[in-house]
DNA sequence: CATGAATGAGGATTCATTCAT
DNA sequence: AATGAATGAATCCTCATTCAT
């Protein structure tokens, strides 16, 4: 009965499912996650409303899955060199961070805004703290090797101006000085 | 021929209209402009939905009349001691917008984050151009004297760290060592 | 206690009355029943909400009133000469109800468009029924005595003159040659 | 791709629409627009409130509809028979006009309010003064063919009849002798 | 007599979601 | 896989009416 191959419909399918996420992130994004409605994003998307839920079971999961795809994008800001000093482990990171949010605008928005209002989509509250708590755990052993005895507070400013330079970027756009302030951000880690 | 004299009625607007102010706030800045119903927001201030229409046009009038109050209350952030060395006047903004955060927490959670999606709002972007631009005005002339050449990028450098600060401060509540945080800030621009 | 003379306190109530009366027949008449909310009535009339429940049990009642208040002052529109022909009479009634149309003109958009849905404000169809029948009774028999035979279509083609002059005056007011009309009309039943 | 073909789709679509405008025509026409909630018009039709939007913009655009629908059946109005003298022709008209409001009453009783009550739906406006200003462009070469000199009076005085007739009908419904009232109205024309 | 703050029911409109095809 | 008609709950807002003063 079926003229397509099983590889031909799972191709269809993944393309779809890239069509809406790619829509959903960029309004979400934008005009915010209640003031996206389904409509916007499937004629974003080129699809008819009903498809969406041949993908996600509601609005709620196309959210979930924005995120879950991000993660796996932003894989490699986590692999660190091993045979790097911590100093320079941690600048790496930076610069692989700044890149990031660089080139994931739209990503960064909404996720720093669904931070900033967990209670907005309370569902995904779970899914912040667990990543929250993954890159503290991460970052805090290089934090106590550079900085001893002081390291959570050196923790906290640094995503600081990690998170600072973001928000600027996001609200600024182009006219921010990124690229001078990431190299400011990268001086300054050098010297401590 | 009035029952209730001016005085009166005046306060009873004046107890109503800050009841309003004060539940909307608290809700538009955890759950969101539009996830908020004016509904809650007549709840949480104990009084009917239709009497916020008394005191507001519309739910975004209310928006705008949040953040018009919130004004008020930080117009001491700008005032600057006109005898203080530039870093001594740049140290005293920052402890009093430090200390502004921390005590506004709600209003600046609406503020950070309207500013990154402008669009859910977008009758409050101006009014954001606004205040960004009179805040860049206020700010450089300290820069340019204690930067000289490399002005723009140690304000937006200093603006990253605070905005990042009050964003990791609206993020994780209580378990921020903000006090820390803030102390170090001071060190850093001490030691500039 | 009361520092006014009864009869100052019924002037005081007539003269608001009025006013209210007056505010609530423009209002109705241009901007439907509906349409036309009790503080639009207020504010026409320059008093308050309030004041309006004072002197009628709801805006119904108000409506209601209105109708009354305008028979009055109709009523020489129905007192017709004995000792005239019925074909006089019936001239003068005409004349009569021009120039009270053309004098209330509120009044008559407001009592047609309410003849043609009465189910607008149900409360009042009993009353249009009431003053139709009233009007047919008194005219029915000049009718009778001019055209025997053929009075009630004669009646109904009178009537329906009459009202269409009317309504063609409402809808296009100063660019309707009401004077040249009515005299054609005039002319008309003459030469019957 | 469609699981149901463009046709069936437009089918439904029609069909859905008419029941929509007929029942919004007869509960505008008796109820009136501003008293006639979207639920009662949904009610009526047999659908649910939020299916209306899919047709109709908003009420306004609901209303606008129902007359340019009306306007579709009542093209043969304005048909005239180009080799009939102008008198046939305006017999012809009235005729027609006549049978046009017979068949059409609600639409008429609607037609009529709205025209006498202009601002309760100030975006018709426009549309009235067209269709007004077209129905004397096409009236007036008659009348003055049929009477120089003093066309204006009298086709104000026969639409005036043509009105009043179709008013008295609406408001009495069957009591109203309609095809006498109407017979009478012909005879009168041809007398001129 | 007069005011206007306050209420709450009701109305227009939106939108996530379902389902027949 | 895909469509879009259909639903109904939820939302913003209006307004007649009440009542304390």
């Amino acid at each position: 009965m079926s003229p397509r191959t099983k590889a031909q419909i799972d191709e269809i399918r993944e393309q779809s499912r890239e069509k809406i996420i790619a829509a959903a992130l960029d309004l979400f994004a934008h005009n915010g996650f209640h003031s996206t409605s389904i409509a916007q994003v499937a004629a974003k998307a080129g699809i008819s409303k009903g498809l969406i839920y041949n993908y996600f079971e509601s609005k709620e999961d196309l959210l979930q899955a924005i995120f879950t795809e991000a993660m796996k994008n932003s894989e490699d800001i986590l692999t660190l060199d091993p045979y790097a000093t911590a100093k320079q482990r941690l600048i790496g990171m930076a610069e692989a961070s700044a890149d990031f949010m660089y080139n994931n605008q739209e990503y960064m928005r909404l996720f720093l805004t669904l931070m900033m209002q967990p209670d907005v989509v309370k569902s995904m509250k779970p899914w912040f703290d667990t990543v929250g708590k993954a890159k503290k755990d991460m970052l805090m052993p290089m934090f106590e090797e550079i900085f001893p005895g002081r390291a959570e507070v050196e923790y906290f400013f640094f995503g600081a101006i990690m998170d600072g330079i973001g928000f600027g970027y996001l609200v600024l756009g182009r006219e921010y000085p990124f690229e001078d302030v990431k190299r400011k951000f990268i001086d300054y880690i050098q010297n401590q």
